[in-house]
DNA sequence: TTCTTGATTAGACATTTGTCTAACCAGCTG
DNA sequence: CAGCTGGTTAGACAAATGTCTAATCAAGAA
């Protein structure tokens, strides 16, 4: 039978190893983390990330999204609408605008269940 | 307007610090990372790849994977599919059996492209 | 107030995706 | 050979997804 323990992790999702590599996933860690990469996995999605975290100030307005892209504006608005409700980024009106900037932990939690914190781990096969 | 250079990374697909985060990414890479990222983006396939990755020898057959799973022979089978054609792992029949291991290069450029590096990266904002 | 611009919401629709059953292929063993 | 077990392929189908148009909301300007 395998085994399902959570991987060790600290309040910010570090991990003292690759979890993936690790020890077994949990069902429920699965399904969580499947959210955050249902997010990003998207061309656009990935486009709009990389846009808004390169932009001057780590934030950009809707309109300078928008004008990256053949694509409508609600549709933009929608792909934004799941990066922000995947908790990937964040936004905030100031006036006519709306501003959003990416939450760089959600991002480093990804990117950490993936990596090889322990460069040797990836290297052993 | 905005700049679309492609991202310096070395033949092991490692960045000198997060692509992301540096410039933005190229219609073309977003398109082809979104591809990889497809492929991870489910919890079942995320639980394959970490119960392959954490099996003994550092592979497993689809027996193995299967009965991990409430799920039938040919819907592992599809799953098994996807993340072979996207590279993530790769097979191998030895006699009756069918075995799978990791291909720890993409899932680390997945991370590389993600991760903060650079950690002032992501603290910065 | 009314108009204009920036952005989101609602709803329709075609495409993609995840799952299943049934059929098939690949090796072993008697 | 025939039969059995492990695994994949084919095809069907419901659910989820990405895009659009039309309508709506929010804030500033005339």
């Amino acid at each position: 039978m395998l085994n399902q323990k959570l991987p060790a992790a600290d309040s910010a999702g570090q991990v003292c190893c690759t979890p993936l590599v690790c020890e077994p996933l949990s069902v429920a860690e699965a399904e969580e983390m499947s959210v955050l990469f249902k997010a990003i996995a998207d061309p656009v999605r990935l486009r709009l990330i990389s846009l808004i975290a390169c932009h001057e100030g780590g934030e950009a307005c809707v309109c300078d999204l928008t004008e990256a892209f053949d694509l409508t504006g609600p549709t933009i608005s929608h792909h934004l609408k799941v990066l922000r409700e995947a908790g990937l980024i964040n936004s905030q009106r100031r006036g006519t605008w709306v501003y959003y900037w990416i939450n760089p932990d959600v991002l480093a939690r990804l990117s950490a269940l993936l990596g090889p914190r322990v460069p040797e781990l990836a290297a052993s096969r």
